[in-house]
DNA sequence: GACTAATATGAGCATATACGCATATAGTTG
DNA sequence: CAACTATATGCGTATATGCTCATATTAGTC
């Protein structure tokens, strides 16, 4: 069940991939924007701050790596997470950057 | 205790950077070379099949982000994994990527 | 069909970074 | 200290990718 096999050279590049994707502020800054449900194009721009066509773009990207889903409704395009294991990746990066910086602060304190 | 708050910009930065450590297909074969415990680098070198300059650069960086930790023994140096989290993420994406072909296949199969 | 709104995309520029080569540094041994 | 080993680093190059501006595409309205 539990294969602790090495990677091939390909499942390496598309772990790393997937890495990349998540490796962009403003397309973690759009994930999070869609913690709290499916939203519209114009919406995450407004929320985001980022101009419409780079906006767009990042949403292209999270959509082909199939982290986000895509819906269309008349003029409008909705964008909602589709990978739910984006939630506890987070989770977990954010966790140990917390632990870091709580040993960084117990150096710098004592 | 769980914060759902929306991380700042320079959190973000911050996480991205960390995913953007491990979207590199060299980096990923290091670290997936000392699950097994600490290597020095000329074992690394071997095993990854990189070049010495490169390997070394590549655990500089993980060195630098604390995924890694370095030990000198004289003229040697060992790398071990010093972030357990990297497990679980690991195992997260390649979770992650195994449903997605799944999926893929049964659309082809059927 | 003309007009408008929402989203996507092409082109060009700027920047980041991975890689290879050569060389520098640190530590060991004679 | 000279010679050697293990690791790190400076530099140049090639490539990837994010951003902006302008424009294309798609869909709804009159």
């Amino acid at each position: 069940m539990a294969k602790k096999l090495p990677l091939s050279d390909e499942a390496l590049e598309l772990v790393a991939r997937r890495f990349a994707v998540l490796a962009e502020p403003m397309r973690l800054r759009l994930i999070q924007a869609l913690f709290d449900g499916e939203k519209n194009v114009n919406t995450l721009v407004e929320e985001t701050g980022g101009t419409q066509a780079n906006v767009s773009r990042h949403l292209q990207v999270l959509t082909q790596a199939h982290v986000l889903g895509r819906r269309k409704e008349g003029l409008q395009v909705f964008y909602a997470i589709a990978d739910p294991s984006i939630y506890r990746l987070c989770e977990l990066v954010c966790g140990s950057l917390e632990k870091q910086f709580t040993k960084h602060a117990e150096v710098l304190g004592g």
